[in-house]
DNA sequence: CTACTATTTAAACGAACGTTTGAACGATTT
DNA sequence: AAATCGTTCAAACGTTCGTTTAAATAGTAG
């Protein structure tokens, strides 16, 4: 017992402090010493439990992203259910797919806002190993919501609902990213920055269920704001057959 | 003539070759020696021309952001000489602050998109020298269109406002970024990667032109969303008689 | 030409990086 | 008791990092 325990220990202890410090520090700028010296294990632990260092930040993500996207998956499959072939209200989706994961933000075992601010940073990273391993949890998740939107808004051209899909998650992530010039020049006036702090747990639900409560109005706004008039239309974007194509393309999957 | 010229070459083509590495790898994962061999100049010029990595990055940014805020609070000058006095429209404001910025990714001159999106990738960067970097950039502008808006929405509580400002900083900051999950899941729908093509400026171009017409509906739909109704009220948002205000909320324009 | 300043160059600095190694450890099994 | 397995350990691997140095190379002015 003591031999598995050991175990496994050793090797969320290492995904625990991983998370806060890549977190903290960001993938690059975090060395293994640092992490193993703050997990109290040796050196080559992270080698040989995870195999390497972008093995290991996938790990991170894995243990919470793999819940959270069977999460929103479940909670369409519950929306879809209850609405017996209707299409859903634009809330209730929006709802599903970003309350289901700010709602992580208030429970720390689901990683808290430590791992809500990690996903905010890491969404942006230009590493290549980085942008497949999410493409790859997030696939399925997209595709569902984006088919959900398109019903939910017929009148709305696949492509505008992918430009806000977009759009929405980049309001989301980098709130949650908590490094928004305005709080750093405003003083924190928002939240708190990603402090270290002991009372952090506490102060972080409240953050987590401020921000949703008013993120979630301003997506909602956005999602359902006027469609725009295109100036000169581009030539290859007019009601050409081509975007026609291509939409069937994000319909397909 | 070649004296001069040789050096303003070598600062302003080490300054153009770390832009677009530090957009392609990141800050950290760009290394000097990529750097500089990339801009055919020797090891050592960085540090002669610039001082440091880290005052590197930081002219990088300086380079394009004086002129951006700059730009940017004419533009507010401009508008409010023009109003003489009124409110300002929040569709004129945003159309200032996020319209310049969106301008510069049509312009190569300016940085193009290649600036854009590393600008968008470094704002999420938890590094504390830059951190301080962008709040000085920022400090003024900020501030001035953060009081714009407040006057442009007097019924909105100035904390809403500062959450919104946050909100629409984040979208467009993920959006203009261009790693997002929904690109590699649908295969660059929205639009094309970073990349490296050789006629990546002139897609830029077409690409930085419907960012802006599809972002900034979206921005100003969920600037004036209706306000949230709070769940539990928070000690320093309570007694407040704004959820009322919801319809004259989404009336102002 | 000479003296001076600015820039470029090759070479090296010490430090830190991710990873690997082979022995040692501890508990369970034979 | 001996063997086996999963795990931990200290130590070292070779590489790369940002930075520094001092000599060499212009270009300008006296």
């Amino acid at each position: 017992m003591n031999e598995q325990k050991a175990n496994q220990d050793t090797r969320e202890r290492i995904l625990d402090v991983a998370e806060r410090l890549f977190m903290k520090h960001g993938y690059e700028a975090t060395s293994m010493r640092l992490i193993t010296s703050a997990a109290e294990v040796n050196l080559a632990a992270v080698n040989y439990h995870f195999g390497s260092k972008e093995a290991l930040l996938c790990e991170v993500f894995r243990r919470r992203l793999s819940w959270l996207n069977a999460e929103r998956l479940r909670a369409l499959d519950l929306l879809e259910a209850e609405a017996a072939g209707a299409p859903l209200k634009p809330s209730l989706i929006l709802e599903a797919f970003f309350g289901t994961l700010l709602r992580m933000g208030e429970d720390p075992d689901l990683g808290g806002m430590t791992f809500l601010r990690l996903l905010g940073r890491t969404l942006t990273e230009p590493a290549e190993f980085i942008r497949t391993f999410f493409a790859g949890e997030y696939a399925e998740v997209i595709e569902r919501y984006k088919q959900a939107l398109c019903r939910a808004l017929p009148d709305v051209p696949r492509a505008e609902i992918v430009w806000r899909l977009h759009f929405m998650l980049g309001a989301m992530s980098y709130a949650i990213a908590g490094t928004d010039v305005i709080q750093v020049v405003t003083g924190c006036e928002v939240g708190d920055l990603a402090g270290e702090g002991d009372s952090a747990t506490v102060d972080d639900r409240v953050l987590a269920r401020r921000l949703a409560e008013r993120l979630m109005p301003f997506l909602l706004g956005g999602l359902r704001a006027p469609l725009p008039h295109l100036g000169e239309v581009p030539r290859d974007f007019a009601e050409n057959p081509t975007t026609a194509r291509k939409d069937e393309m994000a319909l397909a999957t």
